[in-house]
DNA sequence: TTGCATTAGATGCGCCTGCATGTATTGTTG
DNA sequence: CAACAATACATGCAGGCGCATCTAATGCAA
């Protein structure tokens, strides 16, 4: 892959996810009351089909570093999306579990999301002539 | 586009842009003390073959907001790698100029750029039996 | 020209992030 | 077991970002 093409796709990845993420932003704090994270983050707990989750684990799906992402899950327990529990095993850990009520949120705002990566990736062409 | 590719194709860019930007951030300030929104806005100024820029024109091509370009340009003058001067033609405008020091600044850290580039978007694959 | 909408850029503010560090617990080595 | 390294998560802190707003200058219409 010569150097030209790197540039170019690291360029590509720039504004995609510039675009892409200001837009995930306003439209879900907008719509749902949620940060592109915070939606990330119940994302994976529903997709994971686990029941309980450690934090670094989350923090790995996400692409956070372990801090932001404790702080992240704070913000979530507090709005009542998620809870955390003790682990047993390693008193150390902590399990984060999704509510009902984080999968409710969750699946109100999956249209809202994926409308936007639609519009990003896959924006349906201008029918000719308006 | 099917809906899975679409998430696909947003995760793939959230995973690259998480390693990239990350690992600029780190080995450019630490062999270069340049963020990488520095390095990108002196690459983009090196690159565009113009002497002066815009403020906007500078923020529409590095993907940040008005607000936070003009104040990276205000660090980046304060390290003595832009300047700005007072547009004439439109007394609101301000026009930006990269130094002979951006210059410099931006050739020297221009190889631990493309090394990072290259780490993420065409790794070398690793001679086997090691 | 006067008055008002618009534009360019600077700045106050609050939020989120990563790094460094703190606290508690677990593992390991002598 | 005692001492010490390593691990899991929380938290203090500083820095960067976007949004809203402010100021100054411009453009346009009456």
């Amino acid at each position: 892959m010569s150097e030209r093409s790197v540039v170019h796709a690291w360029r590509d990845v720039l504004a995609k996810h510039a675009v892409t993420s200001c837009a995930l932003e306003r439209e879900l704090s907008e719509h749902h009351q949620l940060g592109m994270s915070e939606f990330e983050v119940l994302e994976r707990m529903v997709e994971g089909g686990q029941d309980k989750y450690r934090v670094q684990e989350v923090a790995d799906a996400v692409h956070l570093s372990q801090s932001a992402c404790s702080r992240l899950i704070a913000r979530l327990e507090k709005a009542g999306l998620v809870c955390r529990g003790m682990c047993e095993a390693d008193r150390r850990g902590v399990f984060v579990l999704i509510t009902d009520e984080g999968r409710a949120r969750h699946a109100a705002a999956l249209a809202t999301h994926r409308a936007v990566l639609e519009s990003v990736f896959a924006p349906r062409p201008q029918p000719a002539g308006i």
